[in-house]
DNA sequence: TAAGCCGGTTAAAAAATTGTTAACAAAAAA
DNA sequence: TTTTTTGTTAACAATTTTTTAACCGGCTTA
Protein backbone atom coordinates (compact mmCIF):
# COMPACT_ATOMS: atom_id res chain seq x y z
CA UNK A 1 0.00 0.00 0.00
CA UNK A 2 1.09 3.68 -0.84
CA UNK A 3 2.15 6.03 1.83
CA UNK A 4 0.97 9.83 0.87
CA UNK A 5 1.71 12.66 3.30
CA UNK A 6 -0.46 15.30 2.49
CA UNK A 7 0.79 19.27 3.73
CA UNK A 8 -1.89 21.56 3.96
CA UNK A 9 -2.58 24.30 6.98
CA UNK A 10 -5.96 23.94 6.31
CA UNK A 11 -7.16 21.42 8.54
CA UNK A 12 -10.55 20.69 7.98
CA UNK A 13 -9.53 19.88 3.88
CA UNK A 14 -6.81 17.85 4.69
CA UNK A 15 -8.37 15.58 7.05
CA UNK A 16 -11.40 15.43 4.35
CA UNK A 17 -8.91 14.23 1.92
CA UNK A 18 -7.59 12.17 4.25
CA UNK A 19 -10.62 10.47 4.63
CA UNK A 20 -11.16 10.08 0.53
CA UNK A 21 -7.66 8.76 0.29
CA UNK A 22 -8.25 6.21 3.16
CA UNK A 23 -11.03 4.92 1.34
CA UNK A 24 -9.52 4.61 -1.70
CA UNK A 25 -6.95 2.52 -0.39
CA UNK A 26 -3.64 5.10 0.56
CA UNK A 27 -1.97 4.71 3.37
CA UNK A 28 -2.46 8.57 4.46
CA UNK A 29 -0.07 10.98 7.16
CA UNK A 30 -0.58 14.61 7.35
CA UNK A 31 1.47 17.90 8.54
CA UNK A 32 -0.17 21.07 8.91
CA UNK A 33 2.72 23.23 8.58
CA UNK A 34 5.29 23.48 5.58
CA UNK A 35 8.24 22.41 8.32
CA UNK A 36 6.46 19.57 10.07
CA UNK A 37 5.77 18.48 6.37
CA UNK A 38 9.32 18.76 5.23
CA UNK A 39 11.11 17.12 8.21
CA UNK A 40 8.18 14.06 7.83
CA UNK A 41 8.80 14.21 4.01
CA UNK A 42 12.73 13.45 4.10
CA UNK A 43 12.12 10.48 6.55
CA UNK A 44 12.11 8.22 3.44
CA UNK A 45 8.65 6.79 4.38
CA UNK A 46 6.57 7.89 2.06
CA UNK A 47 5.99 7.48 -1.72
CA UNK A 48 4.14 10.99 -2.56
CA UNK A 49 3.99 14.56 -1.42
CA UNK A 50 0.84 16.41 -1.69
CA UNK A 51 1.78 19.69 -0.75
CA UNK A 52 -0.05 23.37 -0.29
CA UNK A 53 1.90 26.19 -2.10
CA UNK A 54 0.50 28.90 0.28
CA UNK A 55 1.06 28.02 3.74
CA UNK A 56 1.98 30.71 6.70
CA UNK A 57 5.94 30.78 7.50
CA UNK A 58 7.00 28.05 4.77
CA UNK A 59 5.24 28.28 1.61
CA UNK A 60 5.17 24.96 -0.36
CA UNK A 61 7.61 26.29 -3.29
CA UNK A 62 9.98 26.54 -0.19
CA UNK A 63 9.24 23.34 1.44
CA UNK A 64 9.71 21.43 -2.32
CA UNK A 65 13.24 23.53 -2.91
CA UNK A 66 14.62 21.88 0.41
CA UNK A 67 13.05 18.43 -0.07
CA UNK A 68 14.75 18.19 -3.66
CA UNK A 69 18.16 19.03 -2.29
CA UNK A 70 17.63 15.76 -0.28
CA UNK A 71 15.09 13.35 -2.26
CA UNK A 72 13.96 12.70 -5.41
CA UNK A 73 9.94 11.80 -3.74
CA UNK A 74 6.99 12.54 -6.18
CA UNK A 75 5.37 15.69 -5.02
CA UNK A 76 2.39 17.05 -6.06
CA UNK A 77 1.93 20.83 -5.75
CA UNK A 78 -1.93 22.79 -4.97
CA UNK A 79 -1.86 25.18 -6.00
CA UNK A 80 -4.37 28.71 -5.68
CA UNK A 81 -6.70 28.70 -9.03
CA UNK A 82 -4.80 30.55 -11.95
CA UNK A 83 -1.62 30.65 -9.90
CA UNK A 84 0.43 30.36 -12.60
CA UNK A 85 3.42 32.19 -10.97
CA UNK A 86 3.58 29.46 -8.48
CA UNK A 87 3.00 26.54 -11.18
CA UNK A 88 6.22 27.25 -12.82
CA UNK A 89 8.23 27.71 -10.51
CA UNK A 90 7.03 24.47 -8.74
CA UNK A 91 7.67 22.75 -11.37
CA UNK A 92 10.98 23.88 -12.20
CA UNK A 93 12.08 22.74 -9.14
CA UNK A 94 10.84 19.43 -10.01
CA UNK A 95 7.13 19.22 -8.75
CA UNK A 96 5.39 15.84 -10.57
CA UNK A 97 2.08 17.98 -11.56
CA UNK A 98 -0.35 20.41 -9.83
CA UNK A 99 -4.11 20.72 -9.01
CA UNK A 100 -5.87 23.99 -8.76
CA UNK A 101 -7.76 24.39 -6.04
CA UNK A 102 -10.72 24.09 -4.96
CA UNK A 103 -10.47 20.54 -6.53
CA UNK A 104 -12.05 17.30 -5.81
CA UNK A 105 -10.85 14.45 -3.76
CA UNK A 106 -11.54 12.60 -7.13
CA UNK A 107 -9.39 14.31 -8.92
CA UNK A 108 -6.32 14.62 -6.82
CA UNK A 109 -7.03 11.24 -6.27
CA UNK A 110 -6.86 10.09 -9.98
CA UNK A 111 -3.63 12.81 -10.56
CA UNK A 112 -1.61 10.93 -7.27
CA UNK A 113 -2.51 7.06 -8.94
CA UNK A 114 -1.03 8.75 -11.88
CA UNK A 115 2.02 9.87 -10.48
CA UNK A 116 2.70 6.51 -8.79
CA UNK A 117 2.07 4.46 -12.36
CA UNK A 118 4.59 6.94 -13.95
CA UNK A 119 7.25 6.80 -11.27
CA UNK A 120 6.97 3.04 -10.62
CA UNK A 121 7.18 2.33 -14.24
CA UNK A 122 10.28 4.11 -14.42
CA UNK A 123 12.32 2.74 -11.75
CA UNK A 124 13.62 -0.80 -11.88
CA UNK A 125 14.56 -2.38 -15.40
CA UNK A 126 14.75 0.71 -17.64
CA UNK A 127 18.20 2.51 -16.34
CA UNK A 128 18.66 5.68 -17.01
CA UNK A 129 22.53 5.37 -18.21
CA UNK A 130 24.97 1.93 -18.94
CA UNK A 131 27.60 2.09 -18.03
CA UNK A 132 30.41 -0.70 -19.53
CA UNK A 133 33.82 0.92 -19.00
CA UNK A 134 34.71 3.10 -20.66
CA UNK A 135 31.10 3.20 -22.56
CA UNK A 136 28.52 5.45 -20.75
CA UNK A 137 24.63 4.81 -22.81
CA UNK A 138 21.94 7.70 -21.92
CA UNK A 139 18.82 5.66 -23.77
CA UNK A 140 16.37 7.93 -22.65
CA UNK A 141 18.46 10.76 -24.54
CA UNK A 142 20.32 8.39 -27.52
CA UNK A 143 23.39 9.82 -25.98
CA UNK A 144 27.05 8.19 -26.06
CA UNK A 145 30.24 8.77 -24.29
CA UNK A 146 33.30 7.21 -25.06
CA UNK A 147 36.27 7.74 -22.80
CA UNK A 148 34.83 10.55 -22.07
CA UNK A 149 33.96 11.85 -25.23
CA UNK A 150 30.71 12.31 -27.14
CA UNK A 151 30.60 9.28 -29.48
CA UNK A 152 28.93 9.96 -32.30
CA UNK A 153 26.10 7.09 -33.79
CA UNK A 154 23.78 6.62 -36.37
CA UNK A 155 20.30 5.53 -34.93
CA UNK A 156 21.12 1.74 -35.63
CA UNK A 157 24.44 1.73 -34.48
CA UNK A 158 23.13 3.41 -31.08
CA UNK A 159 20.86 0.59 -30.89
CA UNK A 160 23.37 -2.00 -31.84
CA UNK A 161 25.82 -0.77 -28.61
CA UNK A 162 22.56 -0.37 -26.60
CA UNK A 163 22.26 -4.53 -26.91
CA UNK A 164 25.82 -5.04 -26.48
CA UNK A 165 26.58 -3.22 -23.44
CA UNK A 166 23.16 -4.29 -21.47
CA UNK A 167 24.70 -7.46 -21.79
CA UNK A 168 27.91 -6.34 -21.35
CA UNK A 169 30.57 -9.35 -20.87
CA UNK A 170 28.33 -11.58 -22.21
CA UNK A 171 28.27 -13.61 -25.72
CA UNK A 172 24.95 -11.91 -27.92
CA UNK A 173 23.93 -13.76 -30.81
CA UNK A 174 23.41 -12.00 -34.31
CA UNK A 175 20.22 -13.50 -33.92
CA UNK A 176 19.10 -11.28 -30.71
CA UNK A 177 21.55 -8.50 -32.12
CA UNK A 178 19.23 -8.45 -35.70
CA UNK A 179 16.09 -9.15 -34.17
CA UNK A 180 16.39 -6.93 -30.99
CA UNK A 181 19.05 -4.34 -32.44
CA UNK A 182 17.41 -4.17 -35.98
CA UNK A 183 13.71 -4.96 -35.17
CA UNK A 184 13.75 -8.08 -38.01
CA UNK A 185 14.54 -11.57 -37.97
CA UNK A 186 18.01 -12.76 -39.65
CA UNK A 187 18.11 -14.13 -42.86
CA UNK A 188 20.50 -16.19 -43.93
CA UNK A 189 22.68 -13.76 -45.90
CA UNK A 190 22.33 -10.68 -44.34
CA UNK A 191 25.55 -9.42 -43.61
CA UNK A 192 23.97 -5.83 -42.17
CA UNK A 193 25.07 -7.06 -38.67
CA UNK A 194 28.82 -7.40 -39.49
CA UNK A 195 28.90 -4.29 -41.16
CA UNK A 196 27.49 -1.94 -38.75
CA UNK A 197 29.39 -4.23 -36.29
CA UNK A 198 32.64 -2.99 -38.12
CA UNK A 199 31.54 0.74 -37.97
CA UNK A 200 31.31 0.77 -34.64
CA UNK A 201 34.67 -0.74 -34.18
CA UNK A 202 35.83 1.83 -35.66
CA UNK A 203 34.36 4.58 -33.91
CA UNK A 204 35.41 3.07 -30.83
CA UNK A 205 39.34 2.56 -32.00
CA UNK A 206 41.16 -0.52 -30.26
CA UNK A 207 42.00 -1.12 -26.29
CA UNK A 208 44.67 -0.35 -25.06
CA UNK A 209 45.73 -3.83 -25.51
CA UNK A 210 44.98 -3.50 -29.60
CA UNK A 211 42.02 -5.92 -29.44
CA UNK A 212 38.87 -4.49 -30.05
CA UNK A 213 36.11 -3.80 -27.70
CA UNK A 214 33.66 -5.93 -29.38
CA UNK A 215 34.95 -9.54 -29.70
CA UNK A 216 33.89 -11.81 -32.02
CA UNK A 217 33.13 -15.45 -30.52
CA UNK A 218 33.02 -17.50 -33.79
CA UNK A 219 29.46 -18.87 -34.68
CA UNK A 220 28.09 -17.53 -31.40
CA UNK A 221 27.75 -13.84 -31.83
CA UNK A 222 29.68 -10.55 -30.08
CA UNK A 223 30.85 -9.58 -26.73
CA UNK A 224 31.33 -6.45 -25.59
CA UNK A 225 34.36 -6.53 -23.04
CA UNK A 226 34.91 -4.13 -20.31
CA UNK A 227 38.50 -3.00 -19.31
CA UNK B 1 -16.86 2.65 -5.19
CA UNK B 2 -18.66 5.21 -6.91
CA UNK B 3 -20.18 7.79 -5.42
CA UNK B 4 -23.40 9.46 -7.18
CA UNK B 5 -25.79 11.85 -5.99
CA UNK B 6 -29.61 11.84 -7.29
CA UNK B 7 -31.13 15.21 -7.45
CA UNK B 8 -34.78 15.45 -8.03
CA UNK B 9 -37.88 16.99 -6.26
CA UNK B 10 -39.64 13.70 -7.42
CA UNK B 11 -39.27 11.39 -3.73
CA UNK B 12 -40.68 8.40 -4.99
CA UNK B 13 -38.49 8.06 -8.44
CA UNK B 14 -35.82 9.15 -6.85
CA UNK B 15 -35.95 6.24 -3.80
CA UNK B 16 -36.87 3.85 -6.82
CA UNK B 17 -33.33 4.88 -8.33
CA UNK B 18 -31.43 4.93 -5.49
CA UNK B 19 -33.15 1.26 -4.91
CA UNK B 20 -31.57 0.24 -7.85
CA UNK B 21 -28.10 1.60 -8.15
CA UNK B 22 -27.29 0.20 -5.22
CA UNK B 23 -28.49 -2.66 -5.97
CA UNK B 24 -26.11 -2.01 -9.30
CA UNK B 25 -23.26 -1.05 -6.75
CA UNK B 26 -23.14 2.48 -6.27
CA UNK B 27 -22.90 4.27 -3.35
CA UNK B 28 -26.00 6.79 -3.49
CA UNK B 29 -27.21 9.96 -1.83
CA UNK B 30 -30.28 11.82 -2.59
CA UNK B 31 -31.69 15.19 -2.43
CA UNK B 32 -35.07 16.43 -3.06
CA UNK B 33 -34.26 20.50 -4.43
CA UNK B 34 -32.02 21.73 -6.37
CA UNK B 35 -30.82 24.20 -3.64
CA UNK B 36 -29.36 20.75 -1.40
CA UNK B 37 -28.25 19.04 -4.56
CA UNK B 38 -25.83 21.73 -5.40
CA UNK B 39 -24.61 22.31 -1.80
CA UNK B 40 -24.02 18.54 -1.46
CA UNK B 41 -22.58 18.23 -5.57
CA UNK B 42 -19.99 20.80 -4.54
CA UNK B 43 -18.67 18.86 -1.31
CA UNK B 44 -16.48 17.20 -4.04
CA UNK B 45 -17.55 13.47 -2.59
CA UNK B 46 -19.35 12.36 -5.69
CA UNK B 47 -17.99 10.84 -9.05
CA UNK B 48 -21.21 12.20 -10.61
CA UNK B 49 -24.55 13.96 -10.54
CA UNK B 50 -27.98 13.01 -12.19
CA UNK B 51 -29.44 16.37 -11.88
CA UNK B 52 -33.74 16.62 -12.87
CA UNK B 53 -34.06 19.83 -15.26
CA UNK B 54 -37.94 20.45 -14.05
CA UNK B 55 -37.49 21.48 -10.35
CA UNK B 56 -38.99 23.88 -8.39
CA UNK B 57 -37.58 27.60 -7.11
CA UNK B 58 -33.89 26.36 -8.59
CA UNK B 59 -33.83 24.34 -11.97
CA UNK B 60 -31.79 21.90 -12.84
CA UNK B 61 -30.12 24.27 -15.75
CA UNK B 62 -29.30 26.68 -12.47
CA UNK B 63 -27.84 24.04 -10.71
CA UNK B 64 -25.68 23.45 -13.33
CA UNK B 65 -24.73 26.79 -13.68
CA UNK B 66 -23.23 27.11 -10.15
CA UNK B 67 -21.82 24.17 -10.26
CA UNK B 68 -19.64 24.43 -13.32
CA UNK B 69 -18.25 27.62 -11.37
CA UNK B 70 -16.70 25.55 -9.10
CA UNK B 71 -16.21 21.86 -9.93
CA UNK B 72 -16.05 19.63 -13.41
CA UNK B 73 -18.02 16.71 -11.72
CA UNK B 74 -19.48 14.59 -14.38
CA UNK B 75 -23.35 15.61 -14.78
CA UNK B 76 -26.22 13.92 -16.03
CA UNK B 77 -29.36 15.94 -17.01
CA UNK B 78 -32.95 14.38 -16.67
CA UNK B 79 -34.94 16.02 -18.76
CA UNK B 80 -38.63 15.91 -19.63
CA UNK B 81 -39.88 14.00 -23.12
CA UNK B 82 -39.04 16.30 -25.90
CA UNK B 83 -37.65 19.21 -24.10
CA UNK B 84 -35.03 20.36 -26.61
CA UNK B 85 -34.15 23.65 -24.85
CA UNK B 86 -33.44 21.93 -21.62
CA UNK B 87 -31.29 19.90 -23.49
CA UNK B 88 -29.16 21.79 -25.81
CA UNK B 89 -28.75 24.57 -22.56
CA UNK B 90 -27.29 21.58 -20.57
CA UNK B 91 -25.17 20.18 -22.50
CA UNK B 92 -23.87 23.91 -23.43
CA UNK B 93 -23.05 24.43 -19.71
CA UNK B 94 -21.45 21.21 -19.55
CA UNK B 95 -23.98 18.09 -19.09
CA UNK B 96 -22.13 15.32 -19.91
CA UNK B 97 -25.23 13.28 -21.05
CA UNK B 98 -28.98 13.85 -20.40
CA UNK B 99 -31.85 11.31 -20.85
CA UNK B 100 -35.64 11.98 -20.95
CA UNK B 101 -38.36 10.85 -18.49
CA UNK B 102 -39.61 8.90 -18.10
CA UNK B 103 -36.75 6.14 -18.11
CA UNK B 104 -35.95 2.99 -17.01
CA UNK B 105 -33.53 2.45 -14.34
CA UNK B 106 -31.37 0.38 -15.85
CA UNK B 107 -31.06 2.69 -18.67
CA UNK B 108 -29.82 5.38 -16.05
CA UNK B 109 -27.10 2.89 -15.11
CA UNK B 110 -26.18 2.24 -18.00
CA UNK B 111 -25.84 5.62 -18.96
CA UNK B 112 -23.94 6.41 -15.35
CA UNK B 113 -21.47 3.43 -16.55
CA UNK B 114 -20.85 5.17 -19.89
CA UNK B 115 -20.07 8.77 -18.13
CA UNK B 116 -17.72 7.36 -15.51
CA UNK B 117 -15.44 5.17 -18.05
CA UNK B 118 -15.04 8.05 -20.13
CA UNK B 119 -14.17 10.37 -17.09
CA UNK B 120 -12.51 7.68 -15.10
CA UNK B 121 -10.43 6.98 -17.72
CA UNK B 122 -9.11 10.07 -19.32
CA UNK B 123 -8.73 11.85 -15.53
CA UNK B 124 -5.16 10.94 -14.16
CA UNK B 125 -3.78 10.91 -17.54
CA UNK B 126 -4.12 14.24 -18.33
CA UNK B 127 -1.73 15.68 -16.17
CA UNK B 128 -2.50 20.06 -16.31
CA UNK B 129 1.26 20.55 -17.37
CA UNK B 130 3.91 18.37 -19.26
CA UNK B 131 7.41 18.83 -18.71
CA UNK B 132 10.11 17.44 -20.72
CA UNK B 133 13.53 19.00 -20.12
CA UNK B 134 12.69 22.91 -20.71
CA UNK B 135 9.90 21.76 -22.62
CA UNK B 136 6.40 22.33 -20.86
CA UNK B 137 3.31 22.03 -22.41
CA UNK B 138 -0.18 23.33 -20.88
CA UNK B 139 -2.54 20.55 -23.04
CA UNK B 140 -6.04 21.97 -21.70
CA UNK B 141 -4.95 25.71 -22.73
CA UNK B 142 -2.85 24.49 -25.66
CA UNK B 143 0.11 26.32 -24.62
CA UNK B 144 3.72 25.94 -24.93
CA UNK B 145 6.51 27.06 -23.34
CA UNK B 146 10.54 26.46 -24.51
CA UNK B 147 13.47 27.56 -22.42
CA UNK B 148 11.48 29.96 -20.56
CA UNK B 149 9.78 31.68 -23.84
CA UNK B 150 6.40 31.56 -25.08
CA UNK B 151 6.68 29.08 -27.78
CA UNK B 152 3.99 29.67 -30.65
CA UNK B 153 3.08 26.22 -32.43
CA UNK B 154 -0.07 25.40 -34.61
CA UNK B 155 -2.48 23.26 -33.68
CA UNK B 156 -1.40 19.96 -35.44
CA UNK B 157 2.64 21.02 -34.03
CA UNK B 158 1.18 21.14 -30.41
CA UNK B 159 -0.17 17.74 -30.81
CA UNK B 160 3.12 15.66 -32.00
CA UNK B 161 4.70 17.71 -29.89
CA UNK B 162 2.41 16.29 -26.70
CA UNK B 163 2.07 12.80 -27.82
CA UNK B 164 6.29 13.29 -27.64
CA UNK B 165 6.48 14.62 -24.38
CA UNK B 166 3.93 12.07 -23.22
CA UNK B 167 7.06 9.97 -23.93
CA UNK B 168 9.26 11.88 -23.27
CA UNK B 169 12.83 9.61 -23.28
CA UNK B 170 10.39 6.54 -25.44
CA UNK B 171 10.70 5.96 -29.01
CA UNK B 172 7.37 7.26 -30.46
CA UNK B 173 5.93 5.29 -33.64
CA UNK B 174 4.99 7.34 -37.13
CA UNK B 175 2.36 5.54 -36.85
CA UNK B 176 1.08 6.51 -33.28
CA UNK B 177 1.86 10.01 -34.23
CA UNK B 178 -0.14 9.89 -36.96
CA UNK B 179 -3.39 8.32 -35.17
CA UNK B 180 -3.24 10.14 -32.02
CA UNK B 181 -1.20 13.60 -33.37
CA UNK B 182 -3.01 13.55 -36.44
CA UNK B 183 -5.74 11.73 -36.20
CA UNK B 184 -6.02 9.40 -38.95
CA UNK B 185 -4.09 6.44 -39.90
CA UNK B 186 -0.93 6.43 -41.51
CA UNK B 187 -0.35 6.04 -45.59
CA UNK B 188 2.58 4.72 -47.66
CA UNK B 189 3.16 8.10 -48.75
CA UNK B 190 2.17 9.91 -46.00
CA UNK B 191 5.19 12.66 -45.52
CA UNK B 192 3.24 15.09 -43.36
CA UNK B 193 4.98 13.92 -39.82
CA UNK B 194 8.29 14.48 -41.41
CA UNK B 195 7.46 17.46 -42.16
CA UNK B 196 5.80 18.97 -39.15
CA UNK B 197 8.65 17.29 -37.26
CA UNK B 198 11.35 19.86 -39.38
CA UNK B 199 9.14 22.46 -38.87
CA UNK B 200 8.81 22.33 -34.77
CA UNK B 201 12.52 20.99 -35.09
CA UNK B 202 13.18 24.53 -36.64
CA UNK B 203 11.48 26.08 -33.83
CA UNK B 204 12.78 24.61 -31.08
CA UNK B 205 16.34 24.93 -32.24
CA UNK B 206 19.26 22.94 -31.45
CA UNK B 207 20.42 21.33 -27.92
CA UNK B 208 23.38 22.65 -25.88
CA UNK B 209 25.40 19.91 -27.73
CA UNK B 210 23.93 20.36 -31.13
CA UNK B 211 21.81 17.25 -31.67
CA UNK B 212 17.85 18.22 -32.21
CA UNK B 213 15.78 17.65 -29.41
CA UNK B 214 14.06 15.12 -31.10
CA UNK B 215 15.91 12.11 -32.30
CA UNK B 216 15.01 9.82 -35.09
CA UNK B 217 15.34 6.48 -34.50
CA UNK B 218 15.67 4.88 -37.89
CA UNK B 219 12.47 2.78 -39.14
CA UNK B 220 11.40 3.18 -35.43
CA UNK B 221 9.84 6.23 -34.97
CA UNK B 222 10.95 9.55 -32.98
CA UNK B 223 12.00 10.02 -29.14
CA UNK B 224 12.01 13.37 -27.35
CA UNK B 225 15.23 13.96 -25.24
CA UNK B 226 15.46 15.91 -22.09
CA UNK B 227 18.66 17.47 -21.52
C1' DT C 1 50.37 -30.10 -48.38
C1' DA C 2 47.03 -27.92 -51.15
C1' DA C 3 42.39 -27.06 -52.42
C1' DG C 4 38.08 -25.83 -50.84
C1' DC C 5 34.83 -24.22 -47.58
C1' DC C 6 33.10 -21.31 -44.07
C1' DG C 7 32.55 -17.38 -41.50
C1' DG C 8 34.36 -12.78 -40.58
C1' DT C 9 35.84 -8.26 -42.31
C1' DT C 10 35.84 -4.35 -45.17
C1' DA C 11 34.90 -1.20 -49.04
C1' DA C 12 31.89 0.37 -52.27
C1' DA C 13 27.52 0.49 -54.73
C1' DA C 14 22.65 0.46 -54.37
C1' DA C 15 18.43 1.16 -52.02
C1' DA C 16 15.66 2.98 -48.59
C1' DT C 17 14.51 6.35 -45.41
C1' DT C 18 14.43 10.86 -43.78
C1' DG C 19 15.02 16.15 -44.03
C1' DT C 20 14.07 20.37 -46.25
C1' DT C 21 12.17 23.50 -49.31
C1' DA C 22 8.79 25.36 -52.27
C1' DA C 23 4.36 25.31 -54.23
C1' DC C 24 -0.24 24.59 -53.81
C1' DA C 25 -4.70 23.62 -51.37
C1' DA C 26 -7.58 24.13 -47.53
C1' DA C 27 -9.17 26.43 -43.66
C1' DA C 28 -9.57 30.28 -40.71
C1' DA C 29 -9.53 35.11 -39.91
C1' DA C 30 -10.07 39.86 -41.17
C1' DT D 1 -14.96 39.02 -50.24
C1' DT D 2 -9.64 39.21 -49.42
C1' DT D 3 -5.95 38.05 -46.54
C1' DT D 4 -3.55 35.18 -43.60
C1' DT D 5 -2.45 31.02 -41.60
C1' DT D 6 -1.99 26.19 -41.70
C1' DG D 7 -1.65 21.52 -43.81
C1' DT D 8 -0.35 18.59 -47.58
C1' DT D 9 2.06 17.18 -51.59
C1' DA D 10 5.90 16.89 -54.60
C1' DA D 11 10.61 17.33 -55.61
C1' DC D 12 15.11 17.02 -54.44
C1' DA D 13 19.02 16.59 -51.11
C1' DA D 14 21.17 14.33 -47.41
C1' DT D 15 21.70 10.63 -44.54
C1' DT D 16 21.42 6.00 -43.22
C1' DT D 17 20.91 1.27 -44.11
C1' DT D 18 21.34 -2.80 -46.86
C1' DT D 19 23.33 -5.47 -50.32
C1' DT D 20 27.05 -6.94 -53.05
C1' DA D 21 31.45 -8.44 -53.75
C1' DA D 22 36.10 -9.11 -52.81
C1' DC D 23 39.42 -10.52 -49.53
C1' DC D 24 41.36 -12.81 -45.47
C1' DG D 25 42.39 -16.53 -42.42
C1' DG D 26 41.40 -20.74 -40.02
C1' DC D 27 39.86 -25.22 -40.52
C1' DT D 28 38.78 -29.49 -42.94
C1' DT D 29 39.62 -32.92 -46.07
C1' DA D 30 41.48 -35.25 -50.07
Amino acid sequence: MSKVLLVDDDVELVDMLKEYLSIEGFAVDTAYSGEVGLARAISGEYSLVVLDVMMPRMSGIEVLKHLRQRSSLPVLMLTAKGDDASRITGLELGADDYVSKPCTARELTARIRAILRRTEATEGENPAVIQAGDLLLWPEQRKAQWRGAPLNLTSTEFNLLEVLAREAGRIVSKKSLSEVGLGRPLNKFDRSIEVHLSRIREKLGPLADGRSCIQTVFRQGYQLIRE
